[in-house]
DNA sequence: CTCCGTTAATGATCGATGTTCAATAACCGT
DNA sequence: ACGGTTATTGAACATCGATCATTAACGGAG
């Protein structure tokens, strides 16, 4: 079979990751096949290898898309102002936001590429919007011109948010249930904000 | 070929064990396969699926054995009694390890087992080791039968350098050099242990 | 020593994966 | 109507984890 043009390329790239999030979502990330894909979307594996690089690319494209998401849940919260019970609103969020999408941020928490290239500007600009905002609730703790200290402690803090789901949600850290995991979260915001206000 | 006993089971364990270590840090853990650690035991698959339920298993072997590792390193530090100081003594070892054993370190990392079947009791020891370090650390900062939160901290802590190192390493914050990750842990460390001594 | 049940070791084999690329056929400007 | 361009295909290749009937060394019983 040659030419088709049922879709234009656009078309395909939104039906790719259509079908990819629904796969996962249904069937967990390793199923996610080059195969499986192109199946549901109708198309074959050569078509997918015309949109995307290889099949890192497209978990990447994946993982954009499931950032861009949260950030748009985060983003429609709006601050009062207080960072303290700003960034507990945000966590619960947050912390909905994996619980409810667990398959597709499993795959953010599991998914590396091979180091060989470096990761695309384009990608490290989703993970630079929700850390926007995060430094927009942690503003009112730093003084005009601190915009350095800022930044780290956004970071700090979403690393430190990563690495609690992350170890937690593999069962790394001997914990049984969910609500460990709130709770340290909780306990990482609390006590990294009060130890922000001293200094 | 049938039966050889040129080795105990426990010594083709251990074989098995430093050479694939051997091929981690020599080539990376996406070249430790089945065939390859075979191949450079001396001996055939076949024989691997004797020793070990499958490949996941090997890693996740192979990940206690860096833990344990690490564990030594971190126990090697006599504490001052500050913990403030003991802790950033304790990253200091902790980035110098994982710097000095990076391919080991990007198998805890980015190794996830399906998780179908729980960690096994025996890998969640060896986290448990260290973390009990963590705790020694932090003790002077809890009163006696504040265990609960004490271990919450060094739960906290953990996960945070974990999530840190992780990210950074794989270069999803928009870092560039490595100096910014000392000075990630070390605010960490710093900012958090400040608000536990508030409070 | 001989015999034979037990067990370690093998490697061909299976199914599934990512990736390639010559062949094909629809598209579109001339 | 023609031909160059381009999208699409899917068979083919290499490699992976995993299985299991086969083989042969071991070691205790007689």
């Amino acid at each position: 079979m040659g030419r088709r043009s049922d879709h234009s390329r656009e078309e395909l790239y939104e039906m790719a990751m259509a079908e990819a999030e629904a796969i996962v979502v249904e069937e967990g990330w390793r199923k996610l096949t080059a195969r499986s894909l192109a199946g549901r979307m109708g198309y074959s594996v050569g078509t997918l290898y015309n949109l995307f690089e290889n099949a890192d690319d497209i978990l990447l494209h994946l993982n954009a898309r499931t950032l861009d998401n949260l950030g748009k849940h985060l983003s429609e919260i709006d601050l009062s102002g207080d960072p303290k019970a700003d960034l507990k609103r945000m966590l619960e969020v947050y912390l909905a936001f994996i619980s409810e999408n667990r398959n597709l941020w499993t795959v953010l928490f599991e998914h590396y590429r091979s180091d060989e290239e470096p990761v695309p500007e384009w990608y490290l600009e989703c993970v630079g919007q929700v850390l926007a905002l995060l430094e927009e609730a942690l503003a009112p703790l730093f003084p005009e011109g601190k915009d350095a200290e800022k930044r780290r402690s956004a970071r700090v803090l979403w690393s430190g948010l990563h690495g609690i789901c992350s170890l937690a949600g593999s069962q790394k850290l001997g914990i049984l249930t969910e609500e460990p995991v709130a709770a340290l979260a909780s306990d990482l915001i609390n006590t990294y904000l009060s130890g922000l206000q001293d200094s």
